[in-house]
This record gives structure tokens, sequence and C-alpha cells, in this order.
DNA sequence: AGTACGTCCGTAGTCAGGTACGGAGTCAAG
DNA sequence: CTTGACTCCGTACCTGACTACGGACGTACT
């Protein structure tokens, strides 16, 4: 895909890899990157192994695996060890599940809560600062809601 | 519901609505909560109309609102700006189904992963991490993750 | 009177994932 | 030979929603 040569300065490096400098830095002192040896110069240089790393964060990233989750799953890079990168993301696929089921309980009300808004004629109290101030209207979506959800 | 006295010191309160004392004194500081002037003795004491307040809060939160957020809702407590109410809901609305779309994309994809993972015997290389790795495994559905989803 | 807990208040720390700053060094062009 | 752009490095700052600390004071039991 890229032709990215083997000595990038971390601005270009940075630039191709679309994240700002201060990220690089911030990953090398996570460890979630290596830090190359200075060339002659004392300038750091990057190749595509460093590219292709933090791809690997980012996607990694996207899919809701946090930066310690992250360097969990580099230790397994080598695609040997498929069994422990299973188990990694099929937990955090219980996670997304949880948060889906959450989501989803919150689109209803809100949407249900918007609806009722909108169809009430600018008559009594508004439904939304009702079913916000508690319990006192009965079939209230909103108690479904009730003392979970997303924490 | 509750027969909550207007007496409750900080402590009680706080157990009442669920939340630490610390959380009382940080919404007080936020202004989502009036601070009770003090009573003989130089102690606050808190009343229904409070735990009516925290739970407005909660509740908010937990359907999607951040504190600030929850600010703007408070103004509306009177319940006759039915519109701006709807209008802050509508855009929550929006938010969360976005997330949503997010979510379910990340589903789908680590769901496949896992999946594969799963069906791969113990033969070449681990599908997840080769996934991560890059886009060298064309039909690779983590590539539809192209370069958003969640930020 | 002593002890133990509760309150008050301001300040500061936590977590994640960065982002920004400041001073010093290096390099190429004009 | 100076200007400007870049790098290096450590440290501090940011958001959001709390959580903790520390010292002074008040209240309750015994």
């Amino acid at each position: 895909m890229d032709t990215f040569s083997d000595h990038a300065t971390i601005g270009a490096f940075a630039q191709a890899a679309g994240v700002g400098v201060e990220t690089i830095r911030f990953y090398q002192r996570k460890g979630l990157l290596p830090v190359p040896a200075k060339a002659p110069g004392g300038v750091r240089r990057y190749g595509p192994a460093d590219l292709a790393r933090v791809r690997f964060v980012k996607t990694s990233q996207r899919l809701g695996f946090n930066l310690d989750e992250v360097a969990e799953l580099l230790q397994l890079d080598d695609g040997t060890r498929c069994d422990q990168a299973r188990a990694l993301a099929s937990h955090k696929l219980v996670d997304v599940r949880q948060k889906l089921d959450d989501l989803r309980r919150i689109e209803g009300v809100l949407a249900d809560l918007v609806e009722r808004c909108a169809a009430s004629a600018a008559d009594v109290a508004c439904p939304i600062i009702a079913s916000l101030q508690g319990a006192q209207a009965r079939h209230d979506k909103a108690d479904t809601l009730s003392a979970q959800g997303p924490p």
C-alpha cells in the first residue's frame, strides 16, 4: 500500500499514521510502540513496521479495546495464541452487547419522550420534564430505566 | 414514595439518594443542587425536594445527558418550555442513534472475528490478530471500520 | 470527660487518552 | 549566519464525573 521508507522522522511518520506527533510519543511512553534508536544526528527514524503498529492500535481502539487491552493484543501479535486473542475478543463482544442493550433501552425511552412531547398541545406540563421529575405520571417508560443502565 | 422528612443531614440524604456525600457536594459546586441554609448547630438539612432533584439528575444521566446538559434541563423544570426540552431530547436521540450504529458495526466485526477464530483449526495465523495487523487478508470485515467509528 | 462518628470546607487526586508547552539541539535554505 | 522548521524530552494541562484528604468543629453515647 504505502511506500513508506525506513527513515521517516517522527513528524512524517505521525502524519502517515494519521495521528499527532504527541500521540506517537504517548504510545511510546505507554509501551505500545518501540522507541527506535537514534540515527546519526540524534533523530529517531520510523519505518513501515511502526506504521503497522500504530494502525493495529487504532483498529483495535475502534473495536472498543482500550490501550491496556491493546497492549495485551500486541503481546499476541505473532498470531500463535489464537485462543487468548479469542478470549479477549469475546469478552469485548460481551461488553459491546451490554452497551447495545443499554443504548437500545435509552433510545426507546428518549424516542417515546420526544414523541409524546410533540403530541402534547401546549396544554399541561411537558412530558419530558415530568418524566425526569419522578414517578408521578404512571405508564412512564422512563421508569424502565429503573436504577441501572450505563454507569 | 419515601417519607423523607425535611431535616436529614447530608449523610442520610446521600444515602437516601443512593450516592456518596461527596457527590452531593460536587453537585452543589456544579450548581445542580441548591445549598440549603444552615440550621441551628451549623448543619445543613435536606428534604424531599433535594431528593427529587438528585433523582432528576440521575435519571437524566442514565438517558445519556452529561451534567452540563442536565443543568440546562433543570432550567426548564417548571415544564413550561416543552419545545426547548424536546430540542435537547431529540438532539440526544440523534447522538444515541449514532452511537448505536457504531456499536452495531463493531458488534458485527467482533462477532465475525470470534467466529472465524473459533473455526480456524490451529493451522495458520490467528484471524483476529491478522485482521488487526492490517489489510492483507481480503474479505475482511474489520475493513468496514475504515477510519471512523467511535472516536 | 472521653471517644467516636458526622459535618463543613477547600483543595487536590483519579482515570483515559491524549494535547500543549518550553527550552535545547539539529539541519537546510537563503 | 541567521531564520525557520523540525526534533527531543520532561512536564503540565485538558475533559467528565467523581473521590479522597485534612483539619476544625459539632453531636451523641457512655
